[in-house]
DNA sequence: CGGCAATTGTAGCAATGGCTACGGATGAAA
DNA sequence: TTTCATCCGTAGCCATTGCTACAATTGCCG
């Protein structure tokens, strides 16, 4: 059976995959900040398990992006457009995460699954998620 | 500090995302042999939108691995270790899209998430969307 | 103030996956 | 057999995300 014959959209590009990294990036940037007030490129290297290098370059093209500020030497801040990405990033994660949960899943497992679904869900099937969970909850 | 600190599982790493197009291209190539009995370069640049050369490379990659087995102007062929992922891809795969219809999500949709969720499931997350299935056919 | 640890930047390399442009191979049809 | 459309390979470009090594900045503390 398996599935129909979805003829173009059939893998994410790599422009959506620059994208997911943006997501992941403003949004935890934001979560920091809001834990430690300041965020540093260190801080992000040591959540993503990368390099400082890696992580500048990142922020350096989050930057051309407007998502985020900078000046040399200094923590890194979110532009506007760079909040209201990071409310809608962790948004979403946070149904996906309550979702897993209500499945069964190990709060373990939810948190790292979830990293890697989030930005894979449609809105339909977030809606699916949502729905789920709420009735779940409410037994 | 530089040095990267293995804590916490964060994010997919690039070798991650290797696998995940290495999978992608197995499952693919079993299928197109499956209905048409060969599995061209061409194919697989329609099935995936993207041009013959990116093909090319990945499917030499996938040689390097063991997968996949060519010779010049010829049709891809699987390995046996090509055939066994293919297989083991496949079955997640359907767990995944089974799962998402039987949770009310349109099978347009469900296809399309499918391939971005499906590489991001855990053994644990995807035993729970089994037994969600399974019970909710049971209806 | 001077020094030192921590942080950040820069240079340069590799792997992966996009592309166009062009040339060689294959196979069927004239 | 020759031609021609299709398919595939190669060369060479770019972007992204990894890295190490080294240089520069910052800020605290003696």
């Amino acid at each position: 059976m398996s599935t129909p014959n979805v003829s173009v959209p059939h893998r994410r590009t790599r422009s959506d995959h620059a994208s997911e990294t943006a997501e992941d990036y403003v949004e935890a940037i934001a979560e920091i900040i809001d834990e430690r007030s300041t965020c540093r490129v260190v801080d992000l290297a040591t959540r993503f398990a990368v390099s400082h290098v890696t992580v500048s370059r990142i922020v350096a093209r989050l930057v051309s992006l407007g998502l985020v500020e900078t000046e040399p030497y200094q923590p890194v801040r979110l532009t506007e457009a760079g909040r209201k990405l990071a409310k809608r990033s962790k948004h979403r994660h946070d149904i996906v995460y309550k979702f897993l949960l209500a499945l069964g899943v190990s709060p373990k497992t939810a948190a790292i699954d979830t990293e890697g679904i989030e930005h894979h869900v449609s809105p339909e099937t977030l809606k699916r998620f949502e729905e789920f969970t709420a009735q779940a909850l409410a037994k």
